[in-house]
DNA sequence: TCTCCTTATCTTGATGTCGAGATAATGTAT
DNA sequence: ATACATTATCTCGACATCAAGATAAGGAGA
């Protein structure tokens, strides 16, 4: 009996009308995003970042050398509104972990680089960040991961297209 | 090959260290989180709701009669911290869809309660999310579904205590 | 009753996000 | 070339959230 049974348990006293097996579903997967956010947060936090800037140095970072996107590029891997972009590339310049260079190709346009300190910081986050994310999967076998992958697969396929 | 794939593919090539086998699953987690997300939303907004008052309104509607909770309860069932909690109920009580009542047994407190036209809302704005929800698995089978639940609440349980 | 600790909620400032509109450069068709 | 649509990024205002501190009432002990 965990807090999603205790929701779904409360509505069909309420409202026995209603179907709530999805809300089981869906409400796992919710609380399960959460805990993992909450965990990783705090690897982030070691390194003073954030998701969101975690998110920019490691798109960078494993786009490979050498190691720039456009803000636009940035844009469609990280699927955040452009203004959004605009404030995240300005903080991280700030910080001194990327820098906008200009891009011959297109003077509408910039990329947005790794500077020494970011690829050296985005490195040691992201191993750390590994280690985290195994530690969050320790205790399901090798086969309850297949699994789960492979259901993830296809409930993303139902979801997302 | 979807796009959770991609990214574990360009960390195995940048970083052949790492080992990204818990990043797949944990990606997929949270992008499936988002599709289920952005779907529900629109059946928010079709009733001028967002995920926050949904959450309240929802919270104080399966509570059951008089249909009524302390901001401290509704902190503890939504897991937002104490300010959120006060912009929340501000703008539920401004759109009219609850208000604050005096607790009687508490001055320090008061109690949270549905409006009639909170109640309205809520309980035809869950009945249309159950059915956005339904929507989002449809595609998975009945034993699918029980194999999802049951391997979500063991990663629940690793990851979650 | 007075003091002090605890509990319950609110206030404030910083951050992050979105979405719509603004700005500026590119590409295209005539 | 010139006009026009498109593309790329930025600006700005509205919100939601958190964390820390403020405010106010309850409760316990001397």
């Amino acid at each position: 009996m965990d807090h999603v049974d205790f929701i779904t348990q409360q509505w069909g006293r309420e409202r026995p009308d209603l179907d709530v097996t999805a809300m089981g579903v869906i409400g796992r997967v919710a609380r399960l995003y959460l805990a993992y956010q909450r965990e990783m947060h705090k690897t982030f936090a070691e390194f003073g970042l954030n998701a969101a800037k975690f998110d920019v140095l490691a798109t960078l970072r494993r786009s490979g050398a050498p190691y720039t996107l456009s803000p636009g590029a940035l844009l469609k891997a990280t699927m955040v509104a452009s203004g959004t972009m605009t404030n995240r590339i300005d903080r991280l310049e700030a910080d001194g972990l990327v820098k906008r260079e200009v891009n011959p190709e297109d003077s509408r346009s910039f990329l947005v680089g790794l500077t020494e300190e970011g690829f050296t910081l985005i490195d040691k986050a992201v191993t750390a960040h590994v280690e985290t994310q195994a530690r969050l999967l320790e205790g399901m076998s090798r086969q309850e991961v297949e699994g789960f992958t492979a259901l993830l697969s296809k409930a993303l396929t139902v979801a997302d297209g």
